[in-house]
DNA sequence: TTTTTCCTCCGTCTCAAGACGGAGGCCGCA
DNA sequence: TGCGGCCTCCGTCTTGAGACGGAGGAAAAA
């Protein structure tokens, strides 16, 4: 048979890829083209081998699987080539989700799959159909439900003072960092206060934690 | 050769069980006597099949890899046989580092390493020597420098009120809470402050939520 | 037993916080 | 062009927060 599906690994778990190999290979109408231990490598390969369907872990050094995924998808739109990308990961990231799909990426499965699953899933994605993990698709329905995160009724800069309001910030030291009036402070913590129905700077400095909104820097 | 080594593998992703028994069957000196899903079945399953070493994975459904860990050491500890449990898990999770040795592990090893190295893992725990990843050794390091986490010079009851203030209540509602007054509240929240080297109850706040304090109910 | 530590409560005083009202400037949209 | 939303700043007023000092009781340590 000419025509095997060229499936690529990315995944920096040498006995994930090994397991992987080792059971898809028995499969005749897969063919393993290369294996990748990080996002970088997966890149570079993935452009020289031209697979069908590249099966990618997210948690990875040197450049993580959406990194990857997005760096590929556009090599390739380029290029006028296809191919899917299956991101698998180890247990369900909910902020990866999301990310990973926008990235470009095809289906999503979790590692915990039976490996007869994820044959399965190549196969659909090669020919086109995408496969989501059932709590995939919750997570999904849950963000588009939840989207109407209190927050996001904020406008920018009050979702700015939330921030420092997160860090444990006093109004004056707010005012320092945003270059603004202390009175100003106050009047967008009080607008953030009422939008997000609190009482006070403590519980939005909880609110702003829990909600991890000030992730960035530290 | 009589004397294999009788390992057992527990883990739920079916392709790492695929991976590690593929590569470590290939090797003379260590048999795969058992493959587990979950935490319990390893327990049923090492308690029936005696191996002398388990390659643990932490994160499982059911019944996780520090409690199936302490139930096979004490289970074992009874009838006096012997076992070396080696954790062998995704990426180093600070808090289950020394909880997993506590409950009896004997090696910690990544995912992340060559299956060759597993194999000397295998080997040497075999032979009684531990192995811990370089990080890890590094982590419980830092764990007895920073062991003087700030908090713990607290007194009991101020602790809970710290988790009362990491929950973004107002003196008023601690009082209520902890039935107690609010002077009392205000005297207990002074002394927070003092000893955590903070300038105000939200940046208290903050600080019980960075230090995961009210983990508990909600 | 004496001493120390911790939890409890009280009052006073100062100041940051927050509510409320008002106002000017900028920008996008109708 | 005019309207509305947003960011900015001002002042006043009330109150919760926090510092400081003092004190009693219970339980553990010396």
């Amino acid at each position: 048979m000419e025509n095997k599906i060229k499936v690529m690994l990315v995944d920096d778990h040498e006995m994930v890829r090994m397991g992987l190999g080792a059971y898809i290979s028995t499969d005749e109408a897969i063919e393993i083209v290369g294996e990748a231990g990080n996002g970088r490598e997966g890149v570079e390969m993935a452009i020289e081998r031209k697979p069908d369907v590249i099966l990618m872990d997210l948690v990875m050094e040197e450049m993580n699987g959406i990194e990857a995924t997005k760096a590929i998808t556009e090599a390739f739109k380029q290029k006028g080539w296809d191919v899917k990308i299956i991101v698998l990961t180890s247990f369900i990231e909910e902020d990866k989700v999301m990310p990973a799909l926008e990235a470009g990426a095809f289906s999503y499965l979790l590692k915990t799959s039976k490996a007869e699953d994820i044959v399965r899933t190549i196969k659909k994605a090669y020919e086109g159909e995408s496969v989501l993990e059932g709590k995939v698709s919750q997570v999904m329905l849950n963000r588009s439900r939840k989207k109407a995160e209190k927050h996001e009724i904020l406008t920018e800069r009050e979702l700015e003072v939330l921030m420092e309001l997160g860090r444990g910030k006093t109004n004056k030291e707010i005012s320092e960092t945003l270059f603004i009036g202390i009175k100003t402070v106050k009047t967008h913590v009080s607008n953030i206060l009422s939008k997000l129905e609190l009482e006070d700077r403590t519980k939005a400095a909880v609110y702003a934690n829990k909600h991890h909104l000030m992730d960035d820097e530290k």
